[in-house]
DNA sequence: CTGAAAGCGCTTACAG
DNA sequence: CTGAAAGCGCTTACAG
């Protein structure tokens, strides 16, 4: 492997003038000796030492994008959600000039040291983390660190989400305004858990619009699996659930309780309305395609990569708190209630 | 940053000897220096510097996973495929104390030049390389690196892939077996795709096992997306091809191809039986569930990264080309015939 | 426009 | 069991 000396040495200049056109400073350096630099550079086919630049720099041109593995102890890639996402953070960090290391972690606390150990420029926590974690994390880093879907309030936090609240009220709202009285909220009910809360609170709200009050509302605590549909959308055909309609908020819960329901005799939309959340792609697959909460992910990975990229350039942060809207996909596992 | 030399002053003791704990060659340093390093360590949030090891050591601990963007501009995260073997490999990685660097490529040229610029250890294509930029690759790179489906014979690539021969014969045989003799094959038939190729062979080669030969053969040429199925599943239901079953070699065209069909009258798997290939999750999710040739991908994961890391410990590598097994899901989308 | 030199934080023979 | 010193490949003031 050729290095700076040698290229110089071919040259017959300093090492600090090769260097210099290697970074681009070509305004340093005159014409004849640019283009025998340049190519002795192509001969001998030289590449930095990204290691020895980083060491005296200081940083290293790569960002962190962690995923958490504390759920499930599975695959994380599995999750088409996660893995769409981390694809398009991916491709805005590649595109910004700087190199992305993944890492999944089953523990928060080895994150502060690896950062430092590769002297990261950034971080993105793509999965939840608490606010203790937060907070934590921000005292033993000195890079800047995004974290999605994470609640935070304090000023320094760099923090991205979706619209939770609105993604409740808009989905039951759909199925209020079409008549639905009796209405399920279907998921992992967790008071810790500041997304499932305000998606409870954003049902709750639609219900109280419509005249019906919390007391009408009907939970049904669930882990947020296929398999977990399978069986609510058994024991709503069998009318343990006096419901009409269900919005579970997530699409593969959604996607197991239409099918539970069916092999139990009850059809949607026919029988029972069903709203997801997460508008995967499977839910255009599958049969009657899932009326469902969509989040723009696109949107999303570029304004958690813009705040990134703004806080490492020192940039003033005007909102550290970013939330992206979310829409209703319809489709058509939603029918009109007669009454 | 506190940094091995402040620990050596704190201590008493020199640079050689803290960095000889922080490496955990405690063999070389009497019990006192050893508790009194480390309580500083503790005390100091050492962190080692990775960038200036890898400096000396001229490598970084990093191996680095690379996916094509050739075929598609899009997020190639969305792939289930793909992403769920990503996980797989970074999981196992990581196992190993190695760091995973992500990097998509829309050309393999830059793929050298990366490797030689962070020092790393080895080197992971998920996506299929040609024999030949495999050859250039190897040319250019000093480090070990395992090519994934891809077809290359020479004795010094690493390759991992799965038996598309059989996995193209068991599905057809299946069919054949149920009495079907109008077997029509689904996919991206392209002479230089080496899978392609394999898959239609095994299906040729089923065919020819029940006294049928390659004109019986019934190519459905196609793009393997969702919306490719809808159209050829109609054109199935309309009788532009006469065949009672279809081998589709891909979940998701196999799946459009069901909804197609269904959507012109022709139910799965009463008037037309599929079978898929990859068994992605979502074949167990839609309606009927999707028989399909199946992967094991963990273990084709853990063949990659053992022969990956077989090569970088320097160890002998009996066999350089891993061919895993695939096997048949029955599921609910075949069948039988009735002559 | 170009160079000589210091230094980034670590590891590794070599010597005692 | 411990130390002094060289060196990994680069960048960056400083000087000319």
């Amino acid at each position: 492997m050729a290095t700076l000396k040698e290229i110089a040495q071919k040259a017959g200049v300093s090492v600090m003038t090769v260097s210099n056109v290697v970074n681009g400073k070509t305004e340093k350096v005159s014409k004849e000796t640019l283009e025998r630099i340049q190519s002795l550079i192509k001969e001998y086919n030289y590449v930095p030492n990204l290691n020895a630049r980083s060491l005296v720099k200081n940083n290293s041109q790569t960002i962190v994008v962690f995923v958490s593995t504390f759920v499930s102890h599975e695959n994380v890639f599995k999750d088409p959600y996660l893995s769409e996402f981390f694809g398009e953070i991916e491709n805005l960090i590649r595109q910004n000039g700087y190199y992305v290391l993944i890492q999944t972690i089953d523990a928060i606390e080895n994150a502060a040291t690896l950062m430092k150990k590769w002297k990261a420029d950034g971080a993105v926590f793509i999965s939840p983390v608490s606010p203790e974690k937060i907070h934590q994390l921000k005292q033993e880093c000195d890079c800047p660190i995004v974290f999605i879907d994470s609640c935070d309030s304090e000023e320094t936090s760099l923090t991205v989400g979706i619209n939770e609240f609105k993604g409740g009220f808009i989905a039951t709202k759909h199925l209020l305004t079409l008549g639905h009285r009796k209405i399920g909220i279907a998921g992992y009910y967790d008071k810790k858990s500041a997304i499932v809360q305000a998606r409870y609170q954003g049902y709750i709200a639609a219900l109280k619009e419509f005249g019906l009050d919390e007391k009408d509302a009907v939970i049904l605590h669930t882990v947020t699996t296929y398999e977990a549909g399978l069986y609510f959308g058994g024991a709503i055909a069998n009318h343990e659930y006096d419901i009409t309609a269900v919005f579970a908020t997530a699409d593969l819960l959604a996607i197991g309780i239409m099918e539970g329901a069916r092999r139990n005799g009850c059809i949607v939309p026919r029988d029972l309305s069903v709203v997801g959340f997460d508008n995967l792609s499977v839910s255009q697959i599958v049969t009657p395609k899932l009326t469902s909460v969509s989040q723009d992910l696109k949107n999303k990975a570029a304004e958690a990569v813009e705040l990134l990229f703004k806080a490492i350039r020192k940039e003033e942060i005007a909102q550290p708190h970013i939330i992206c809207d979310v829409q209703l996909e319809l489709r058509q596992s939603v029918l009109e209630r007669v009454l």
